[in-house]
DNA sequence: CGTTAGCCCTGCTGGC
DNA sequence: TGCCAGCAGGGCTAAC
């Protein structure tokens, strides 16, 4: 259990991953700090601490946090970046191949000023339809580049652009601002079932990804599209393909995700 | 307002 | 079998 636990110790194993700050200061700074949350916004986990200032952690794509008890034994750890010990004996280790990962302490106004970038949060009631409209409106952008921006919509990955597009019957290019009411309502919908359903299967653990228990998601295992190139797609048989979006693999059923309005 | 390119990084894949 | 180029991607900056 995170919250309640009082850091004793911060060991930067790798200084990349306080990037672009100085290693040192997580190190000063830490031992003492008792966590009073822990929370999510965005892409973003925030371990919140008494006094106001927060731990802001981001996994990239291949960073993995796992929660060790105390006494839990020894064990090799890959490609470690940080430890963070608790006074109780407890740790939280963050493991990342890649080294994209970042962990910074912030103050309460430089995490204000953060998460006051981001957009909605897709999940919460508050978010549906009208307020998606909205967003889109007046947009001449490719809708997935659009959703794949964090200050427009906070959270949407990659995987998840192409999968809730997918489900919504919208082609990736469609400009965002022509889509039409049932189009904005389906893909809101989509947004929506296609976060749950990850969730509910622990994430897409396409290479490295574990949750903080250690397990692998399962989200991969009912891909629709996404990495699909060349396979038949669920919806028509016909074959899915790849094309690259803002720079990013983006992957489509041609015939289910027309370019044109319905 | 918007775009693309480049950077960071390492492990995997495919071609020869 | 071994080598090497290319790819994967989130957030940021720079150039346009």
């Amino acid at each position: 259990m995170l919250t309640g636990e009082e850091i004793a110790r911060a060991c930067v194993i790798d200084a990349r991953v306080t990037r672009p700050k100085k290693p040192q200061v997580l190190a000063a700074k830490l031992p003492g700090k008792k966590i009073s949350g822990v929370t999510r916004r965005g892409k973003y986990l925030r371990l919140e601490l008494v006094g106001g200032s927060m731990m802001v952690i981001h996994l990239r794509m291949t960073g993995v946090l796992t929660y060790v008890e105390k006494g839990a034994g020894q064990s090799n750890w890959p490609h470690l970046s940080l430890i963070l010990e608790f006074t109780g004996g407890d740790s939280l280790v963050f493991q990342d191949q890649r080294r994209f990962g970042t962990a910074a302490l912030l103050t309460a106004p430089e995490a204000a000023s953060l998460f006051g970038r981001l957009g909605p949060e897709p999940l919460t009631r508050s978010f549906g339809a009208v307020q998606l409209a909205r967003l889109v409106r007046n947009r001449k952008r490719p809708v997935k580049s659009l959703l794949l921006d964090q200050g427009v919509i906070a959270g949407i990955g990659n995987i998840y652009a192409d999968e809730a597009l997918f489900r919504a019957r919208i082609h990736p290019l469609r400009d965002a601002g022509s889509l039409n009411e049932a189009e904005v309502k389906r893909l809101s919908g989509a947004i929506k079932s296609t976060l749950r359903d990850a969730i509910k299967l622990e994430g897409s653990s396409i290479s490295n990804y574990r949750s903080a228990r250690g397990r692998r998601g399962r989200f991969q295992e009912t891909f629709r599209v996404h990495r699909r190139q060349g396979e038949p797609c669920p919806g028509c048989g016909g074959s899915v393909e790849k094309t690259r979006v803002g720079g990013r693999g983006t992957y489509f059923c041609p015939v289910c995700q027309k370019m044109t309005p319905g």
